[in-house]
DNA sequence: CTGACCTATGCAACGGAAGTGCATTATTGT
DNA sequence: ACAATAATGCACTTCCGTTGCATAGGTCAG
């Protein structure tokens, strides 16, 4: 917990208790996770002070937003010391359409594209969409 | 506009005078076009007939709906005799940060990942974000 | 220690977009 | 021309993101 509380304050994010137990749950799962994710975890808490909270985490960059193509914002902590605006760290993520469950895989990133003329890219984002390991294997 | 009957025909689809003039519309516009969109350039029909529409047109493979990340659901006419859900057919699409139009790079299609043990992709989608040729130029 | 200040939280409400149920109107085939 | 089927129009609902404003809590200067 204290490294939690020492990540957070080195991103310039005050570390509160709700922050730090939202910090903890996104760290425990390893997928993506979406507002009402969490509001169904913390019943207890208002889901301003969570929307507002991952707000505050994708500005300092503790969480990366991912649209995964189901139309609902989902985040992700950042690997620690990524900078998500740069083109090589933007990894891409994979959609399980059984369990409905999104990845990061952060080992693979996204391939450079050669543009037509004229265009300038400044970000992008790929989603895969399947069967994940733990579905297929069943 | 016979041209556009024989087609609807061809897909299954049922030649109304307001799937022509939406088939029309999709054609002439050459970016993604939203629900909104349609519903602004045909202040006179129902929402939900478009809304309808795009949904027919789009299971009878007429258009493909498109996921640029703003979260709202755009829709682009499908070249003749390609089916979306192939591999080979999946084109990326560029959304401009600047005028916020989102166009399909139908050359540019989306190159094969190899992806860890246990995934197996169906369905993919790239969409790059930046300024487009359009905006570049100016 | 204490008051002023800033930040975080809670509450209420708004707004956009997708989606559904049902009645009505248009089309098609016999 | 009629019955069957498909399309359209209207009224709602739901879901999610977002904002404004009042309150509580933590921080810092004096």
């Amino acid at each position: 917990m204290k490294k939690i509380e020492q990540r957070l304050t080195e991103n310039g994010v005050r570390p509160t208790a709700m922050r730090l137990l939202i910090y903890k749950y996104l760290a425990e799962k390893e997928v993506a996770i979406s507002l009402t994710d969490i509001e169904a975890a913390f019943a207890k808490a208002e889901r301003t002070t969570l929307y507002r909270t991952l707000r505050t985490f994708e500005e300092k960059k503790i969480v990366h937003q991912i649209d995964d193509g189901t139309g609902i914002q989902k985040y992700a902590l950042c690997e620690p010391g990524c900078d998500c605006n740069l083109e090589q760290d933007l990894h891409l993520h994979f959609h399980c359409n059984n369990c409905d469950e999104t990845v990061c895989l952060t080992e693979h990133k996204i391939p450079h594209i050669n543009l037509p003329e004229g265009f300038v890219a400044e970000d992008a984002n790929l989603v895969l969409k399947g069967i994940c390991d733990k579905c297929s294997g069943q």
